[in-house]
RNA sequence: GCCACCGUAGCUUAGCUCGGAAGAGCGGCUGACUUGUAAUCAGCAGGUCGGGGGUUCGAAUCCCCCCGGUGGCUCCA
C-alpha cells in the first residue's frame, strides 16, 4: 500500500463519471472536508491483511498533526502493481471502520474520475508518504506446498499391475525413467552445459532469442517457423479427425469475472496483464477459460456427449520465473494445443481418456518420439485409485513399461486423474509433452451444466488434453533427440515431413541450373520441397552445407545425369544411389504420405536467401 | 525471484590472470577459378569490447550497478 498524506485547510472533490463498470454506488457527488489529513492511497497486490498497520501509520501521521478529521482517498496513480479493485474497496471501507473509532472520516468514492480542490498547508510535516508491505501471502503458499508434499506417495507400476517403491525398483534397463523419476522427487542434478537444443534451434535457423521483447518471447525464422506450421497442422487434423470442434476464443481475460477470480486465486501470479485503459486483464495461460465461458453458454444434453472442442492456444501466456527459462523448452509465449471433453460420468470420461491416451501416443510417433523416448506419469487421488485400479493398470499396459506413479490422499488440484509423456533431455531435465486430466471442478466453478436423462442439469466432468504439449516443445524434444542420436554416431535429422527441405539440387556447374530447375518443377508439383544451390561453389562445398542444414536427400546434377535421366541422390546417412525420379518421389510419398504439406518456406535458389544468423 | 558463471565484428572466438595501439577464422562484398559428393584461391569492408558509473596518466582487462544468456535452487495450474 502506497500513501500520500497532505495536511490540508480543506479539500474539495466532486465526483464526474465512473472509471470502471464495479465503481462504488454514491449518495453525494459533492463533498467537502475542512481542517483535515488527506490520505491519498493506493492498495496493491496483497495489501488484504495489512489494515492494522496501515491504522496505525496513518493514526500516527494523523496525532503528529494534531487533526480530527481524515480523508480517505482512493488514488491508483501511486502504484503500477494495483489490488483488484474489489480487493481495493474491501481494504478501504475496513481502514474507515477501524479509523472511524477515533477520528471523524470521509472516504472518496472508488472508481470514479472525480474533481478535486486541494489547499495543502505547507508546513513541513504537510506533505509525507510512506509505503506499507505486507509479504505474508508466500508463506501461506509454501505451507500448502508443504500439506501436498506430505501426502503425495510415489511409486514405480510394471505392465503386470505391480507397484513398486521408488527406491527399491530396479532401473538398469530404465535409465531414463530413473532420471525422471530424480528430476520428480530429488530434483538434483549437477550438469554444466549449454542445452544442445539451444544451439541447434540457432545454427539450423529455427527460432532464436528475441532481444526486443520479453524474455521467453521468441522469434521463428522461416524454417523454425514451416516446422511449426506443420506441427500445428498435424496435431489440429488428429484431433479434429478424433470429433473436436474448433473455435477460438479471445487470449486476454477480465481479472474480475467471479468464475475466472477463483480459478485464478487457486493459483497465485504467473500472470501476463494488460492494461485496456484502467481496466485490467490478464492473458490467458490456456485455452480453458475462453472454452469453459463458451460451454457456459451453450445448451446441450447428455444424448450428445461426449463433446469436444478445440483450439490452438496462440498463444498462451505464462509469467514463468526467469531463471526457469531455457531455449525452447520453457517459455513466456508458446503454442497450445489445447481440447476439451465433456464427458457425462466418470466411465464416459475414462473411456474418452484412454482413447486420448493413445492418440497421444501415436502424436508424438508422428514426430519420431517413440515409447522409449519418453517416461510416462500417472497421477492420481488415492479415492481414484481405489475405485479405478483395473483402469490404471490397463494404462500401464498399454505403454508395456514401467510408469512413475504419484498418488495423493487429497486432491490439491482440479483433477483427480492425470498422465503426461516426459521427454528426458541431454541435461537430464524432464519436460512434459502430452497430457490428459480428468477435471472435477471447473464445471461447477463456471457453471457448465447438461441435461441428463430426466431433464434436470447435471455438472459434466471435463477432460482437458493436449496431445502434443506445447508445438515449441515438440520442437525442443525433437532437437534433443536428434542430439542424442549425433552423440550415437547417427545422422541427426527431422522426419521427412518436417524437414523444410526435403530434396536439394546441387549443379555441378552453372551450365547445369537449367536441368536443376525442370527437375526441381517435376518434384514441386508432386507436393515436394525441392532447392537448388545455385551458388558459384564447388561441389563438395555445397554438399557439406546441405549436410549441416540436415537436408534428406541430396541431388547431384551433371552431365551424367543430363545424359541418362537418372539422378544421383545422397541419402542422408545412406549412402549414395543411382535413381530414376519417379522412384525418388515413391521413396518421399511414403516417406510422407499422410502428413499435412506445405512448400518450400524459403525462395527456392539458396543464392537468393538473406542468413539469418551467421 | 535467489546464488554462481558467461557476454569482444552478423556467427565462432584470441586477448582479461599481471591495465599500455582490438587480432583471427567463418559469413558478406569484389575478382579469379567452372568445379562430381562434408570447406577453391586472392583482395576489401566490417568493432560504442552487452549498457552505465567508478579507480587510473591510461580500462576489453580492476571495482560497483543494470541488461541479456546459461547452470543450480525455488517453481512449473
Amino acid at each position: 500500500m502506497r500513501i500520500l498524506f497532505i495536511h490540508a485547510d480543506y479539500i474539495e472533490f466532486e465526483s464526474k463519471e465512473k472509471a470502471i463498470k464495479s465503481a462504488e454506488e454514491i449518495s453525494e457527488k459533492k463533498e467537502r472536508c475542512d481542517e483535515c489529513l488527506v490520505a491519498f492511497i493506493s492498495v496493491e497486490e496483497g495489501d488484504d491483511g495489512i489494515v492494522p498497520r496501515a491504522v496505525e501509520e496513518i493514526e500516527e501521521v494523523a496525532e503528529k498533526l494534531n487533526v480530527e478529521r481524515i480523508v480517505l482517498y482512493p488514488y491508483a496513480h501511486l502504484s503500477n502493481r494495483l489490488a483488484a479493485p474489489d480487493v481495493a474497496v474491501k481494504v478501504l471501507k475496513e481502514l474507515h471502520a477501524a479509523l472511524e473509532e477515533k477520528y471523524e472520516v470521509c472516504r472518496a468514492p472508488f472508481g470514479w474520475y472525480k474533481s478535486f480542490v486541494i489547499s495543502c498547508k505547507g508546513h513541513p510535516l504537510s506533505e509525507l508518504s510512506k509505503e506499507i508491505r505486507g509479504g505474508e501471502k508466500k508463506e501461506e503458499e509454501s505451507e500448502a506446498l508443504k500439506a501436498e508434499k506430505r501426502t503425495t506417495y510415489w511409486y514405480v507400476m510394471t505392465p503386470d499391475g505391480e507397484m513398486h517403491s521408488v527406491d527399491e525398483f530396479n532401473y538398469s534397463s530404465y535409465p531414463n525413467l530413473k532420471k525422471f523419476v530424480e528430476y520428480e522427487i530429488s530434483g538434483t542434478r549437477a550438469v554444466k552445459q549449454m542445452p544442445p537444443h539451444v544451439e541447434l534451434m540457432q545454427k539450423l535457423e529455427l527460432a532464436d532469442y528475441e532481444p526486443g521483447s520479453d524474455s521467453g518471447n521468441m522469434r521463428y525464422y522461416p524454417k523454425g517457423k514451416l516446422i511449426k506450421a506443420l506441427v500445428e497442422d498435424y496435431v489440429e487434423r488428429r484431433v479434429l479427425d478424433f470429433g473436436a470442434m474448433e473455435v477460438e476464443t479471445p487470449i486476454m481475460y477480465d481479472f474480475n469475472h467471479p468464475s475466472l477470480k477463483s480459478y485464478l486465486n487457486r493459483f497465485p501470479a504467473r500472470q501476463y496483464q494488460v492494461l485496456s485503459g484502467r481496466d485490467k486483464y490478464f492473458l490467458r495461460f490456456a485455452a480453458c477459460f475462453g472454452q469453459f465461458l463458451m460451454m457456459h453458454d451453450a445448451t446441450f444434453s447428455y444424448r450428445q456427449m461426449p463433446i469436444h472442442i478445440y483450439e490452438l492456444a496462440k498463444y498462451s501466456f505464462r509469467r514463468e520465473q526467469k531463471g526457469e527459462l531455457v531455449g525452447l523448452r520453457r517459455l513466456r509465449a508458446f503454442t497450445m494445443p489445447d481440447m476439451h471433453t465433456l464427458a457425462r460420468d466418470m466411465e464416459q470420461a475414462k473411456e474418452d481418456f484412454k482413447k486420448q491416451y493413445e492418440m497421444a501416443i501415436e502424436v508424438l510417433r508422428a514426430f519420431g518420439l517413440e515409447l522409449g523416448d519418453y517416461e510416462v506419469a500417472i497421477r492420481f487421488t488415492r479415492d481414484f485409485y481405489k475405485n479405478n485400479k483395473d483402469f490404471i493398470v490397463s494404462l500401464v499396459k498399454l505403454v508395456n513399461r514401467p510408469v512413475l506413479i504419484q498418488m495423493w490422499d487429497e486432491r490439491f488440484f482440479y483433477f483427480v486423474l492425470k498422465f503426461e509423456f516426459n521427454f528426458i533431455d541431454n541435461m537430464d531435465k524432464a519436460a512434459a509433452l502430452s497430457t490428459v486430466q480428468i477435471d472435477v471442478e471447473n464445471a461447477e466453478r463456471y457453471g457448465i451444466t447438461y441435461y441428463d436423462e430426466d431433464g434436470e442439469k447435471q455438472y459434466p466432468y471435463i477432460l482437458h488434453c493436449s496431445p502434443s504439449g506445447a508445438v515449441e516443445r515438440v520442437l525442443y524434444a525433437m532437437l534433443e533427440k536428434a542430439y542424442m542420436d549425433s552423440q550415437r554416431g547417427k545422422k541427426p535429422m527431422f522426419p521427412v515431413w518436417l524437414s523444410p527441405v526435403q530434396v536439394r539440387i546441387v549443379p555441378v556447374k552453372d551450365d547445369f541450373v537449367g536441368c536443376a530447375i525442370q527437375e526441381m518443377y517435376a518434384m514441386q508439383k508432386r507436393g515436394f520441397r525441392v532447392d537448388i544451390d545455385d551458388r558459384d561453389l564447388s561441389v563438395s562445398r555445397k554438399i557439406r552445407d546441405a549436410e549441416k542444414e540436415w537436408i534428406p536427400y541430396i541431388v547431384v546434377m551433371g552431365e551424367k545425369e543430363k545424359k541418362s535421366g537418372r539422378l544421383t541422390v545422397r541419402i542422408r546417412g545412406d549412402g549414395v544411389k543411382v535413381m530414376s525420379r519417379e522412384e525418388l518421389i515413391a521413396r518421399l510419398n511414403e516417406e510422407t504420405a499422410g502428413y499435412p504439406r506445405r512448400p518450400l518456406p524459403l525462395p527456392p535458389m539458396v543464392s537468393q536467401r538473406p542468413k539469418f544468423r551467421g
